[in-house]
DNA sequence: GCGGCTAGTAAACGCACGTATACTTCACGG
DNA sequence: CCGTGAAGTATACGTGCGTTTACTAGCCGC
């Protein structure tokens, strides 16, 4: 493989791992384009030229996020356990995902909100909703959605908790609460 | 009552509506001290002469909020399904509390986070405990707490949506099963 | 080998913020 | 009626932000 220093696709790239882990780290507004290029080794002025703005940037790290989560496949009986598990790491410690991260550190520039609004539907909401069934699917869906961003939104606030076999238990009683249609 | 137009208390007190306001509207960082004094018709200089800053007046914004929801209040049979109305209405608008209001346009400067986080533990977190039993009532009290919380999220991120008698139902058996200690 | 496209750079622009300072104006007690 | 102290004001300071501009330097085809 090549090795060229003045590559603009590598720079490119560097930039957006940066602001990938970054924006995963702090969130949308604490992270400025000078850490980004800090920590891409690369020129502030450069970000304005291959993304356009800081906001382009972060809707290109968004769109580079995988959409399906591994937690969504399977089969739909153990679905509710494994949001259940997933949901209890997420009393401990952070998302791995960034999206999620950022979202937790949500960000109140309204252009910034409707790019993770747009990600969270594709992502998250609209996969869950299509593996339920009824007509209130989406509503489930949402408040599945609630459970699990509620649960981050605590442990932000109020600080971490090893979750306890119980709370794995009450977590999935949560989301088979959700989950479950109209009998 | 004698009519001051040089009113040291009556200034602060304008001042200190016009924040609670705002921060309510907005969240703490997309509000200025030059919007509050605007609202306040005020002096921008006055927030720092009275309140030290302007997270000082934030603060003081939070202190001079109601502690105890009349949720929590009444029997506590009904108090599943009084948290289920209530975090209904989540889905559709934005809470009548300021704090909450705030809270859902968290705020990413550490100060604010402990202030908010100080106020969420002992304006609902700890209410909501001491009324439960067991010794696992905190944790239950916090998966509550994320479910309240992760509505609000979800209308603020995905948009309102009416909730149906079914999603007051369901929301009551997520409380239910949140508050339901050990047999 | 050299000119021209282009990646990369340095520096500054313009703006908005929270805060601080020096000044002005008014109410009120003597 | 006047001086004094507090209430209120105008303005600027310093900082950090996202963005832009004018420039430099390197790669590649000819």
């Amino acid at each position: 493989m090549e090795v060229r220093l003045r590559d603009r696709e590598a720079t490119r790239e560097r930039l957006l791992a940066a602001a990938r882990a970054l924006f995963a780290e702090h969130g949308y507004e604490r992270v400025t384009v000078r850490m980004i290029a800090a920590a891409a080794e690369a020129n502030i002025a450069l970000v304005g030229r291959y993304f356009g703005s800081k906001a382009g940037l972060f809707g290109e790290v968004l769109a580079g996020e995988p959409t399906v989560r591994q937690v969504l496949e399977g089969d739909l009986e153990g679905l509710a356990r494994r949001l259940g598990e997933y949901t209890a790491q997420r009393m401990r410690a952070e998302p791995d995902s960034p999206i999620l991260r950022t979202l937790e550190r949500s960000a109140g520039d309204p252009e910034i909100q409707a790019l993770l609004s747009e990600r969270l539907r594709t992502a998250v909401v609209n996969p869950l909703a299509a593996r339920l069934e009824g007509d209130d699917a989406m509503a489930r869906a949402r408040m599945a959605t609630a459970v699990f961003l509620g649960v981050g939104s605590v442990r932000r606030l109020l600080g971490p908790s090893d979750p306890t076999p119980e709370d794995v238990d009450r977590l999935t009683g949560l989301f088979e609460a959700c989950l479950r249609g109209r009998e």
